[in-house]
RNA sequence: GGCGCCUUCGUCUAGUGGUCUAGGACACUGGGUUUUCAUCCCAGGAAUCGCGGGUUCGACUCCCGCAGGCGUCACCA
């Protein structure tokens, strides 16, 4: 059954990643419906940072993690970088607290040592539970062995700390990837032996890649940096990642985080593992991307540019290149021909190219005012005297101004080029063409 | 292999027993607007709802079995 969307009270919930070097889109996944969950019931969206694995712990990792989490515009309530009235919030911070709760295990009889590590005994019973997206999931006692929750360097182990912690920083609702799912029983008896009544559980459906398996840090592209290099918008990124396993009420496809906040529901996350599909992305991008009014996006792109160009100019050229740009990192094939002349390539010209650009160039230098409406009238005028076609005269002059088929309006660039360097340009083109018209 | 989770167009999804000869979005194809491309608009193909049994007057929706996919079985998280 569906539940409601009914308000509740005391919400907390967290994100917990180790810090192993970058923000992950899946670490992104998940604290982007724990963020959603938590402001939706009034409640707090912690930050955790699980770094009990000494070995695996990069320099710079926590910071990368903090600037992935921002970028997307998820904030947190708590955490290690801004502190909260339940930390620490690193585990490497809190020894002596999981130290405390395995001895006290120890002492009551429901865990031992083992060659320096502290192994939890388990009672063998059936564990269960109802997963808030999944419904009963029920374990055979037999599953779960005695296992560390101490490690002989006096580290806990992850299921150990999780526990601890959840209890420490009064987690109410735990929403993580299925991957936690066969964690959950050895969890859920520690809360047993621990004498604590469990959060609710959760488990979300993990992102795939077109094999159709989790994300590997390997081959699929999940640090979140990528995509900022790429140029998609956070607020784009984040769209696509709430259409993911989850779908608006009304089927909207295009709605920004508070609006994912105020219409999230547990009941309308799927259970099955999405494709993580760009080709869905690219286009939310672009939809972005053409939201964007002029003066912000002219900012952006100029950040995404090999050159540095003046602020005069991106005004001019930015409206040129909106509609045809999905990412930021585009705009430079687009835009390069203005700052670079170009390669010719002879053989993309029509038979008439040659006459094209030839009486172009003419016509051009005929204008005193340079401005957009001469030069339309003046080719407009060409090309009825000339009885050109249009599409392959126009296509001429893209070819010969910009050496590519796809560019941005073309009387509107040569306006922007100027006069001197378009008529270069020009006849350029017709030298080179005659050049390999004679040699032919 | 044990255990667990999952299964609607290529992809993301709607769908809570009749309104579904299954709807939307992306992608794709065709057409229109246009100064190429793009944008925008219109149209089209595309899922016998994994398979097989039940239950029911009626099942994509409930039950059982099977298959396939995925996950997990560490002193990693």
């Amino acid at each position: 059954m569906r539940k409601t969307g009914k308000s509740i009270k005391g919400v907390r919930t967290r994100v917990a990643p180790s810090p192993t070097g970058f923000a992950h889109v899946g670490t992104a996944y998940v604290a982007l419906f724990n963020y959603a969950f938590a402001k939706k019931h009034g409640g707090q969206f912690i930050l955790r940072l699980e770094d009990s694995d000494v070995k695996r712990n990069v320099p710079g990792a926590e910071e990368a993690i903090y600037k992935g989490l921002s970028w997307l515009g998820l904030s947190w309530d708590e955490g290690p970088d801004i502190g909260g009235s339940y930390g620490p919030y690193r585990e490497s911070e809190k020894l002596e607290i999981y130290q405390g709760q395995a001895k006290k295990l120890v002492g009551e009889g429901k865990a031992y040592e083992d060659n320096g590590a502290i192994r939890f005994k388990n009672p063998g019973e059936e564990v269960s539970w109802n997963d808030l997206i999944r419904g009963v999931i029920t374990f055979p006692g037999e599953e779960i062995t005695d296992f560390v929750i101490m490690k002989s360097d006096g580290y806990p182990t992850y299921n150990f700390a999780v526990v601890v912690d959840d209890i420490e920083m009064k987690i109410s609702h735990v929403i993580r990837g299925e991957e936690h799912i066969s964690n959950t029983p050895r969890q859920l008896a520690i809360y047993k032996a621990l004498g604590v009544v469990s959060p609710q559980f959760a488990h979300l459906p993990t992102l795939r890649n077109f094999e159709r398996k989790k994300l590997s840090k390997r081959r699929d592209p999940v640090d979140l940096r990528i995509y900022q290099k790429e140029g998609y918008l956070p607020e784009a990124l984040v769209n696509f990642l709430c259409l993911l396993g989850w779908s608006h009420p009304e089927e909207k496809e295009v709605f920004s985080l508070n609006e994912f906040v105020t219409s999230f529901d547990l009941g309308r996350v799927r259970k099955a593992g999405p494709i993580f599909d760009v080709k869905k992305l690219d286009w939310i991008n672009g939809v972005y991307i053409r939201n964007l009014d002029d003066n912000t996006l002219s900012d952006l792109v100029g950040k995404y540019l090999s050159v540095s160009v003046s602020e005069d100019f991106l005004r001019q050229v930015v409206p040129l290149i909106k509609e045809r740009i999905s990412k930021l990192s585009e705009a430079e094939n687009l835009l390069s021909f203005f700052w670079e002349r170009p390669s010719l390539q002879p053989e993309l010209f029509s038979p008439h190219g040659v006459s094209h650009v030839a009486s172009a160039a003419r016509a051009l230098g005929e204008i005193s005012d340079w401005i957009l409406e001469d030069v339309n009238n003046k080719l407009g005028e060409l090309i009825a005297e000339k009885k050109f076609k249009t599409g392959e005269f126009y296509m001429s002059l893209r070819l010969a101004l910009t050496g590519k088929r796809v560019t941005p309006p073309i009387n509107e660039s040569i306006v922007i080029l100027g006069q001197d360097e378009v008529i270069h340009r020009l006849e350029e083109a017709e030298k080179v063409l005659v050049e390999v018209g004679a040699r032919v």
